[in-house]
DNA sequence: AACATTTTGTGATATAGATCACATTTTGTA
DNA sequence: TACAAAATGTGATCTATATCACAAAATGTT
């Protein structure tokens, strides 16, 4: 990739808007961005943990081996970091990420993050709140994934792409059945029909990955009460 | 409850351990501590939260309204804190707690907390790291709930007393039945069985709420496949 | 102690969704 | 362009677990 100093870079996090020069400086000589492309593993469960990852650009999928399946357990969107937990609270990656689509990352040296924990104290506060937001969206989404039915977790799932991921009510998935319904716990068979249910229903128009939201009020309805 | 000083309390957590002479001054005359019998409530989803609060002894439930059911999260044993992702990252709780057994906790003023984290690297850096365990250990927990069956799960919560709780074999739940069935998101009837199943198969033996795990190595593998 | 209330155990039945099976379509590649 | 491999759609079963129903036990209350 075309190197950009971290100083220069115009997609910062709300942890590093905070750094100041001298900081800025340091991280950018502590930090390497890498390019990857859609399906390209960013890092691995069970592999040894050193980095910090921020995600510049791009479309992330986090997954874990469980004692069933792999699952994905969340898709993350840049800008964010990934990998804060899995590098501070253990030494081995609890969980996989892997690019769901062309992603633009750094790699920090976890002492130098660190190193700005303990001394900015303003840097270490939005680290507690992206960790707090991650937290609160995890316990939703568990209770979301264990209660519903699938109709509303599939529902759940076309609406995370759109208002979350695509901002728009047309969109291509970036994931294939099967992955799809490991995002909802479901199985590929289940997922596909549910999607043509769905365009039975006239709730979704759908050709290949290419999906279009027709009736969002009703994908709202099905996402609460399915 | 008897009025002891942050400065003098002996169970300090592991961030409260790395504040100095003055720091430890401050949160005392910012922090009120409040004694909970089992079943209290400490707080309650959707009310304002205003502060941190501090599991000083005891065992408590972080429960949530799901679109279904009220689900129990997770069960806290102390030292732990409660209610940062909800003081920090939305203004109203998002979950609630409430004491299963007696319970002392410290309520601390958000703001005070809030000065540590920005003065104090070092204050800042355990709390990072505490939520960044909370987190893997949710992710672990999600997918078990969601991938494993129901005898798998129902020793996962045996296990989680025996191990994480109580220290011991022998022990005395403190949840109904009915509780537990959403501890491991199932109904009431369905635990009772896997109980009496476990009984006739001489992993336990139970009587009310007293539960003897006699056979760990079944019920670890149980926990493992199921 | 006597009664009302809550909690618990367990059989019978219903069902959401998994799994199996196979045809069809799409994608990548020689 | 043709062929192999992978992804997708959909019907036919099968099954784990929820739900219903009711009796028994435990707990709290006057």
């Amino acid at each position: 990739m075309e190197e950009i100093l971290c100083k220069d870079c115009n997609l910062k996090s709300s942890a590093t808007k905070v750094l100041n020069a001298a900081e800025l400086e340091r991280l950018g000589s502590n930090c390497v961005g890498v390019n990857f492309r859609k399906g390209d593993v960013i890092f691995k469960q069970g592999a040894f943990s050193s980095n910090i990852i921020y995600v510049r650009s791009g479309l992330v999928k986090i997954h874990m081996a469980g004692p069933v399946e792999e699952q994905i357990i969340k898709i993350t969107k840049a800008p964010s970091y990934l990998g804060i937990p899995t590098t501070f609270g253990e030494k081995i990656n609890q969980y996989s990420a892997t690019a769901i689509d062309n992603t633009t990352v750094c790699f920090i040296d976890i002492e130098v993050f660190k190193e700005f924990i303990f001394l900015n104290g303003r840097f270490a506060y939005e680290i507690v709140v992206e960790l707090c937001r991650n937290e609160l969206n995890s316990f939703q989404k568990c209770v979301d994934r264990t209660q519903k039915h699938i109709h509303g977790r599939a529902a759940d799932a076309l609406l995370f792409f759109s208002n979350g991921v695509y901002g728009n009510d047309e969109f291509t998935l970036p994931l294939s059945r099967f992955e799809l319904g490991h995002f909802v716990n479901t199985s590929r068979e289940s997922f596909c029909r549910i999607l043509s249910d769905f365009g039975k229903a006239g709730i979704i128009s759908l050709s290949g990955k290419k999906i279009e939201i027709l009736n969002r009020d009703l994908l709202e309805t099905i996402s609460k009460n399915g």
